[in-house]
DNA sequence: CACAATTCTATTGTGCACAATGTGTTAGCT
DNA sequence: AGCTAACACATTGTGCACAATAGAATTGTG
């Protein structure tokens, strides 16, 4: 007899991790609705609100993201007045990222979110920050096989 | 002063949930890159394997996935000739999608990918397993606000 | 200094996700 | 039967993701 123990998808730790990352995609999209901006967009927001202003390099490290994907999402922030991209002078192939006074009040508006949805777990933040870690130890050695 | 405490994303357990998600994505896209067929797809095919035939609507059920992704998915499935889709005899609303002879063969090309991708996280089963079971009851908790 | 290799960003093409809408079908109610 | 509501699926439009490619700028090397 053959091995044909094929386990569905809701018994892999792989689906829960996809299944979850949309849940809580969906969470986002309802509580940044009214800001007008998209999770990913948000988590460039952070960036930016943190730092005061990057590069598409530096936001790609730290979202691991490329700039396939960045590079249209910048210009829809910047479309919605959120941002600036300008040439570097120094580098002309890096392209600094800025805030605009609207990206930078946006700031105020948007606070706790995601401290709404951490509480919505119904898990304590000790425990959610063992989650966490175990997740991110996870993903490294998954991506130790790119 | 105000409260701006506000994590950056690397911090913040969502952005590891979504960083995990796509790391996971990427390892299956290395691994289902020989049988032809993306992540989402091969969600498809588990389901098909295990029960030899589904519709849209239980397909959506069990992967949360809407008719807007699973029609042109279904759609893909079946131009590369592993699934077909027939309306119901007995109720026309209804999409009755089923395994081609070479559907079910890739089932036996196809083994082990979730164990190999188990296996790299480092994780013993029973870790993996407790890690699971969190993360699923973080995701229905998240869902009910929806 | 030439010039090859590398770096950084943008573009193109494919495939998800999902909201909103449309279409045909069935079921429920009177 | 007639009519309304609910259902199943498809389509449209927007926005990620990412591979592959291209193009301009910089760096490293002889």
């Amino acid at each position: 007899m053959i091995n044909t123990t094929m386990h569905p998808p809701e018994e892999q730790i792989c689906f829960a991790l996809y299944s979850a990352s949309r849940s809580i995609t969906g969470r986002y999209r309802s509580l940044l609705a009214p800001l007008g901006v998209t999770y990913p967009q948000y988590l460039v927001l952070l960036i930016l609100w943190e730092t005061g202003g990057s590069t598409v390099r530096r936001l790609g490290d730290r979202l691991e993201l490329d700039s396939g994907t960045l590079s249209p999402l910048l210009k829809r922030l910047q479309s919605l007045g959120l941002i600036t991209r300008t040439r570097s002078a120094l580098d002309e192939r890096v392209v600094e990222v800025s805030l605009t006074a609207t990206g930078s009040q946006l700031r105020s508006e948007a606070p706790h979110i995601a401290e709404q949805i951490c509480a919505s777990t119904g898990f304590a933040l000790d425990e959610l920050a063992e989650l966490q870690s175990q997740i991110v130890t996870l993903a490294a050695r998954v991506r130790e096989f790119a």
